[in-house]
DNA sequence: GCCGAATATTTCATTCAGCGAAGGATCTGT
DNA sequence: ACAGATCCTTCGCTGAATGAAATATTCGGC
């Protein structure tokens, strides 16, 4: 299958180095939710109160408030546990609910002032010591890891996806 | 600690090219741990549950098992979930429980095969789209990029430990 | 060899997040 | 205006995680 079979040793060496590279993946992926997890605890939050708080704040910022059924894609949650998540974000203060004018069903969730320095103390700290951890690195590889990365994820949702619906091929709608 | 100023540009590129890298990586982990939700509540188990397989796993397959103590500290929870979650696995026959005869305080948890089928079922679908997903990079750029990820990783267990334990300013030796 | 302190795990009662089912409000099509 | 669909919320319940206390075992002093 791989259309060249002169070279078993070089194939073998590559996909060790991409086995590696999914472990170190893992690894980090483990450690930052852990880290996700001791943060909020630290103040007051579930880790899906952050991990909303991150989203609401990418979606105010880019001028497209979220919605709590957003939300529950985002998150992969139902729906109640979004209601129940709102109400302990807006009672903390970090965020208010508004009715969309334009669709009365829907409710937008906006951010307060505490919930964005809630994520600046989320990321700055973090932020400069993965810069300082880098700082010796080529801006070209990291540019080529990034690329990696965001094709990594893509790979992950496509297996979040096949393992949410693994038995609807064509039909379901 | 730049030491050269006289290249601004460069430097506002490289700390983007970070920037970047930081974004990628969060979202990364975000997608992941939706992904491991989703399986984990596909095969019956929580969260931690699926975690703690892979920290048992890799604790018996180096010849050194872990105990229910460093699953602790590992996954960042409170002794009593741990024993819930160990009689869970056990209960579900994913691992068994053994006493260290050395040290006969001490549990340590190994692996059955059940547990062992679901880290293949977990790992090998999404490694297959991960091999696919980075087939045409070269093997030494792999190898980089994973140096950087183990870097990343020290920086978010640095980033945790500090926000963990915020004053301890002379303890831990 | 025995007593008390220290370590490792478990049990108990409680709290809280999330789920499924049902309900109320609003938009869309006719 | 009415029926159906959509979005969010409320209600009752299950289950995982917590702090405090209990149990079992090892280590140090005498």
């Amino acid at each position: 299958m791989t259309g060249v079979s002169a070279q078993p040793s070089r194939d073998a060496a590559r996909a060790e180095a991409v086995d590696d590279l999914i472990d170190a993946l893992r690894l980090f992926t483990v450690e930052s939710d852990v880290f996700v997890d001791v943060f909020a605890r630290a103040h007051g939050l579930g880790r899906n109160d952050l991990n909303a708080i991150m989203w609401i704040s990418q979606g105010t910022q880019s001028g497209h408030p979220i919605t709590p059924g957003e939300l529950t894609s985002r998150l992969g949650l139902g729906a109640p546990a979004i209601t129940g998540l709102v109400d302990r974000l807006e009672n903390a203060g970090h965020v208010r609910r508004e009715r969309d004018p334009h669709d009365r069903r829907k409710v937008t969730i906006v951010m307060q002032p505490s919930a964005l320095q809630l994520a600046i103390d989320f990321f700055v700290p973090l932020g400069r010591l993965m810069h300082e951890t880098v700082a010796d690195i080529d801006a070209d590889d990291l540019r080529r890891l990034t690329e990696v990365v965001r094709r990594m994820t893509h790979a992950v949702t496509v297996a979040r996806d096949a393992t949410d619906a693994p038995a609807t091929p064509s039909a379901e709608g």
